[in-house]
DNA sequence: TATGAATGAGGCTTCATTCAT
DNA sequence: AATGAATGAAGCCTCATTCAT
């Protein structure tokens, strides 16, 4: 029955929240992501994040427990989420090239269209990664995310397509660097050069560049 | 004129800072320097600050007005110092291939030398480059960066080596974000894939690959 | 009556405490004993009491009404125990002398033996007794406690032993006093002055000096 | 200069105790004395104290650091300030028997007359002697202490009106205790037995009591 | 009788900044 | 040019208690 009120009455503005601790949990981590995302832990604020829920400034503690804990949980759904959207990508019926290729694409986009993740990470690693390392997430993160290209490389390789010495943990890196930077840097990189590379025909430019590069440095080149 | 003041009146001892006010600043910067770059700017604390300076907080503002002026000043001087940096580096007398590698290496190790720049950047980029874009600055910076790369890549469609496409503002999009991501995403890659790529080994590879890919995304290939 | 439901409800299992009103009352009290005497009344947390208890926090409010009125239960029910163990002694057929002495020592030991007890007398004159005050229990502690002295001393007088002017209630407060002591400043004493009068031989030579002097009080010395 | 604006302009009213940190610190102390002692460390309240006080929440948070820092301070000036009225007390020119006399009474009325420290070292008992045990006063308060019952105690015995084996800690302890007692459990006391003990007739009685029974228990008897 | 969810008021503490000398 | 003292505003968090079911 609490169920189906959750339902039912879900969104239906002031007062049809109560009694519904899933809905105000997420209610509450939607917001913290966004003001977490926008001035990191030390710059935001609870009163703020408070006051921008459909909740009170005591249930973030009663479920959150402070501060920390809220930006914890934050961290935590915003890689999982992402990891998520990660795993509806299906590429295991593309031939090598065309599957490193169109993981390239996938993670440049993806990243591109989740700044308020790219954000959060940045976050942590000003924090030197102490609030992640605290999660027991991380064991499954690494799995979902080089797995997809070590099957690629394995595939690559038996075709003979790719180098026999590629690394697909480097192919990460590669790949996460030039579609993280882009994100995380926009800002100063367009203040300083102009926004020309962040223009739609810009970044279709660099998204092209660097699929070229990362395939290219896979391939066996004879 | 107030480097040589700073030249002759710096080191009398125990209150030989008085009467020194370059000196006097430029120990506020280097504090304010390591301080902003470990806790970001809401993260960063003025008595703390103040605490390491071998003045006192009211220097602070006397010199710098607020906190977020000490932040500009500080992320001013860190640019400058980097740019300066790079313009000791003397590649114009070696063909294109070998002065674009030289770039690319010494773009890499520079980076991973200055964390502090790097942290400083993230923060800013976190703050929207807020900033930045208040400095005066902006336009110099520009120039020293890519002007290196121009020159090279000229050189390079000249001889018929590097593609006639070639950008040398996308080349150095591409350089910096591998230089960049290596330092500023070690914490959280570290956490989720191990230690591994920053081994010194792990390091060195990931160097050449980085020359690699660059070099071989600008040469004409036939 | 309560107690007979007690008696045969009780630890019928998991869930077996409820329909248990006896039950939880008293697991409730237990709890809430402890914790008061750890803490003091402002000190004490409801969350924490109704943690330890096998109940909800509702239910204290249901039986205890608030805190204050928890807090008045336990001191009530500490003072009922231990009266309740003073009536256990029997001293009416021992002569005299030998009676003062068995009721000192068993004072002693019995304070020892109970520092909650002692606890919360001493933060109930934290609070100037501002609750005891409220309990109808008052009129009956008196009763218990300086009624044996009394007959003792009643006992002695007429045998010619103690001395005539010996008052019941300045020897109820010489014993009660330094029994009290003893446990009540424990912490502070040993500090200041070492653990030495809290070793086992500590402490018997302080009984022994405790029974001596209260006995040497009241007796005719000729 | 400062220190005769301090003799002059000090409780002129508000705007005289500016750039006065004694003052406002002995200020601060004085009130937290009160509050601490009146409702406990969890019971008292900084804006209550702050309230009372000269100066502003803030200035308390400057000189004392937080709430236990100020408990802590508390503390120790109550030690000090009592061990300092002890020191006054001049013994050494009195027979043996006068001077223990003159040391209880001494300590009765001392006690009797600070009422704050007693309820202060019960609190602080509450809490174990949590926050006594990290202060570095503690040894001093070792020696003053008991200092003057040991010689005492060494001229009784060597004139031979003292039982050899008196143990001055022992006999320092059964003082303390009498002393002690009489303050600190008055509320509970004379809730249960009536204010008889607690008149004036009734507590010179105690007095004489108290006397009487620890010499009774120095001297040799023969 | 029982429970998890919810709450308003108020608690402690910290911040960047300014004042008086 | 320099310093310790001082501050108001706002930050994070906890408390005893009640509500909805």
């Amino acid at each position: 029955m609490v169920e189906v009120a959750l339902e039912t009455e879900r969104g239906t503005g002031r007062g049809g929240w109560k009694q519904d601790p899933a809905g105000v949990q997420s209610d509450i981590l939607a917001v913290a992501t966004a003001e977490f995302a926008a001035n990191g832990l030390a710059g935001a604020r609870m009163d703020e994040i408070a006051a921008k829920t459909r909740t009170s400034k005591r249930m973030i503690y009663y479920y959150f427990g402070d501060k920390e804990g809220l930006y914890r949980r934050v961290l935590e759904e915003a890689y999982r989420k992402v990891r998520e959207g990660e795993r509806n990508l299906d590429l295991e019926n593309l031939p090598p090239v065309e599957a490193l290729t169109g993981l390239v694409e996938f993670t440049f986009d993806h990243h591109s269209s989740n700044p308020d993740f790219i954000r959060l990470v940045m976050i942590e690693n000003i924090h030197h990664g102490a609030f992640l390392s605290q999660s027991n997430l991380i064991g499954s993160l690494n799995a979902g995310a080089v797995e997809k290209l070590e099957a690629i490389c394995r595939r690559g390789k038996k075709e003979g397509v790719f180098r026999d010495d590629i690394d697909p943990l480097e192919l990460h890196w590669l790949i996460s660097a030039l579609s993280f930077f882009n994100v995380s840097n926009r800002a100063t990189f367009s203040l300083i050069f102009g926004e020309r590379l962040y223009s739609a025909a810009g970044q279709a430019s660099l998204r092209r560049h660097v699929v070229t590069m990362v395939v290219r440095f896979a391939v066996k080149l004879d």
